[in-house]
DNA sequence: CCGTGATCATTA
DNA sequence: TAATGATCACGG
C-alpha cells in the first residue's frame, strides 16, 4: 500500500478528493469519533492510514524514501485554515552549533503534501470533506521567513531565554506548548546557563503562512 | 517522558 | 473572534 514514488503519492491523494471522512473510515473499517476533543489526531491518523504513511512517531518525514512530509489542515469553505499547523518538538538542550540547515523544522518543511480538509469545529468529523491535495516546497521567500523566525527563537532558547520566549515571537513560525498537559517538565537552559525544567515546546506554522500558501496554490 | 497526530478552550 | 496556552491519545 506504500506509494512507490511522489505521483502515485498525488494519485492516491487525488482519488480521495471529495470523499468524506466517513467514506474513507468505513473503507479501512475504522469507526468515526462524535468530536475530536479526545481525538485530536484522528484525521491525521486517517489520512496516513489511507495514504500508506509509515507509522510511529519517530522525528521524521511520513514518507522518507519519497522525502515527503503529510500534513492535514482543516480549512473553511473557502480554503482558510482553521488552526496553526504543528511542525515538530524544539530541542531545548545540546542545541549548540545547530544549524537551520539541519534542523527538523526545514527537514519536515522541505516538501509537503497538504491535504485540505473542508469543514468548521461545529462539522462532526465524519462529514468533513477531503478537498485537492497539493504539493508545497518553500519558495526562497518562504524559507528565508522560517529561517529566520527559527534562528531568534532557537538563540533565544540556547541563551536561556526561553521562559520569556511566548507565541508572540516569530513572524510565520512560533513556540508554543506541546505536551500531554502543564505538568508535563522536560529540562532546558535557565538564565545562568543551569538546567532547569520546563514546558516542552513545539514549532507551529501560524495560519497566516499557511493560508497564502495555500491561496497561492489554489490561484494557479 | 518523548515525539507522532493535532484540536480544544480560555484569554485578550 | 482570533490567537495563545493547554490538552488528548497512542506507541515506544
Amino acid at each position: 500500500m506504500r506509494p512507490l514514488d511522489r505521483a502515485a503519492l498525488l494519485h492516491s491523494a487525488e482519488q480521495l478528493t471529495g470523499l468524506s471522512l466517513a467514506e474513507i473510515a468505513q473503507q479501512l473499517g475504522l469507526s468515526v469519533p462524535e468530536n475530536l476533543r479526545r481525538d485530536k489526531g484522528w484525521i491525521g491518523q486517517l489520512l496516513e492510514l489511507a495514504l500508506g504513511a509509515s507509522a510511529g512517531s519517530k522525528p521524521e518525514q511520513d514518507f522518507p524514501e519519497l522525502g515527503v512530509e503529510l500534513k492535514t489542515i482543516p480549512v473553511d469553505e473557502r480554503g482558510k485554515p482553521l488552526e496553526t499547523t504543528f511542525v515538530s518538538v524544539a530541542p531545548l538542550t545540546g542545541i549548540s552549533g545547530l544549524r537551520w540547515q539541519d534542523s527538523n523544522v526545514r527537514n519536515k518543511l522541505s516538501c509537503v503534501l497538504w491535504i485540505p480538509i473542508i469543514g468548521t469545529r461545529q462539522t462532526p468529523p465524519g462529514e468533513r470533506i477531503v478537498g485537492p491535495p497539493l504539493w508545497w516546497q518553500p519558495t526562497a521567500e518562504e524559507e528565508q521567513l522560517l529561517r529566520q523566525d527559527w534562528e531568534e527563537i532557537m538563540e533565544l532558547i540556547s541563551l536561556g531565554q526561553i521562559q520569556t520566549l511566548s507565541a508572540r515571537h516569530g513572524q510565520v513560525l512560533q513556540l508554543r506548548p506541546k505536551a500531554a498537559n502543564s505538568k508535563a517538565l522536560t529540562e532546558a537552559v535557565g538564565a545562568q546557563g543551569q538546567p532547569i525544567m520546563t514546558l516542552p515546546r513545539g514549532f507551529y506554522l501560524k495560519t497566516g503562512f499557511t493560508a497564502a500558501l495555500l491561496a497561492r496554490h489554489f490561484m494557479i
